[in-house]
DNA sequence: CAGCCCTAGATTGCACACAATCCACGGGAC
DNA sequence: GTCCCGTGGATTGTGTGCAATCTAGGGCTG
């Protein structure tokens, strides 16, 4: 009983992959033909696709001009760095008491290999660390269970993809940014909300500091 | 030069116009052929319009059964209030040193026709409150100009409509909820934004408790 | 009589064709 | 040379028909 998937969810799960792995630049044009015949489906769930991901915040759509992949200037950026500082660690800190054991292993096990790839080392793999790092908010999503709250972010948690290698990270940041995972399992593992919270709160400023710094050089070159 | 506006816009401006005046039951079936008729238009920017509104959070959509006007549970609701008092309070204290003279006056002018409209007497008049109000706090997003705040907020300003005229007020919360619109607009005439936002915190919390006590009575039942 | 299957009607999903709009590129006027 | 305007090609917007899917209801089986 294998539940049939529709073109649209193929072709909306296709594209968003496409764009969080970066195939295509930021403010890249996103013309409903090409799409159509790269993913092999007409232009109709094209269609549906991009207005959904529109509504993510992963592309931008100017009617009768088309879908571009979305940009961000350095103001609106620091705007969602400052919302992600809001949600995100009320998110992590409504975790805590929700946390099964399983869920604890989940986010431990990525917060170690995380460090595995992350550090200057053999196994060191940047690109790597984008999906890992995805999953490991995205677990602390599901496992806080607020509807609300989780749209709210998902408009948020996608801005830096422009920026969206590790490589902007000076060591320093890297390694802070590497342990803030390891410390918030820690956190949720001993059950203290407080502490979940400011880690988180702190994870996300060392990114904004990271990230802004990046896009202040982007925008001037 | 007036501009041509697609029937995908009109159709969705229509549907939310129907939706937020509280034309359909909450839950309600949204069936693509009968809005394409209402709408005069055909089924495709009806669907388009749906997504959208899904986008915003105003209609669900469940693949191959079409979409239903959004609905709350107690719990959801929580999740809502707890997420506009973590934005909304914010946004207002954004808006405090960006706010112009007619920015002012605009939402002095609402504040006191809510007044007259909102209090007991011969100018009563419950249902004119509703876009009233959603027009105070639109402006006040528009003034702080914080496009990433906004989209997260517009997932969450919607929720309540079920409940969405302000016969669930008891006279005492109506008299505050009325009294905190004045406030807000004296506290920006202020330039003080800490006492902007702790009265749109009191002002969301006070609608708080008496939208999850209506919701609840309402579950009960 | 309860439960299951199967069919029929209704509804959504998708493709395609045509209409409306936009954009780039020349040609002309000043 | 610069600006304006018009035209052609490309792209998005919309309508419609058909295929796929779901839901309700009746008849069959145990």
């Amino acid at each position: 009983m294998t539940r049939t998937v529709t073109s649209t969810e193929r072709a909306l799960a296709a594209l968003r992959e496409l764009i969080l792995r970066g195939q295509f630049t930021a403010g890249a044009r996103l013309g409903e033909v090409e799409l159509a015949e790269r993913l092999g489906v007409s232009r109709t769930p094209v269609r549906e696709a991009l207005t959904r991901l529109a509504a993510e915040g992963l592309v931008e759509l100017v009617p009768n001009r088309g879908a571009r992949v979305a940009s961000w200037s350095v103001a609106e950026l620091e705007g969602v760095f400052d919302l992600r500082s809001a949600l995100e660690p009320r998110l992590t800190g409504l975790a805590v008491p929700r946390a099964q054991p399983a869920d604890v292993a989940a986010l431990e096990e990525l917060a170690a290999e995380m460090l595995t790839v992350g550090l200057p080392g053999p196994h060191q793999d940047l690109d790597a660390l984008v999906p890992l790092n995805r999953r490991f908010h995205g677990r602390l999503v599901v496992i806080a269970d607020q509807s609300a709250l989780a749209t709210a972010l998902a408009g948020a948690i996608h801005a830096p993809i422009q920026l969206r290698n590790f490589r902007a990270y000076d060591e320093a940041s890297l390694r802070r940014s590497l342990a803030h995972h390891v410390e918030i399992v820690a956190a949720i593992r001993a059950g203290d909300p407080t502490w979940a919270r400011a880690v988180m709160t702190a994870h996300i400023h060392n990114a904004r500091a990271v990230m802004l710094r990046a896009a202040r050089e982007q925008e001037a070159s």
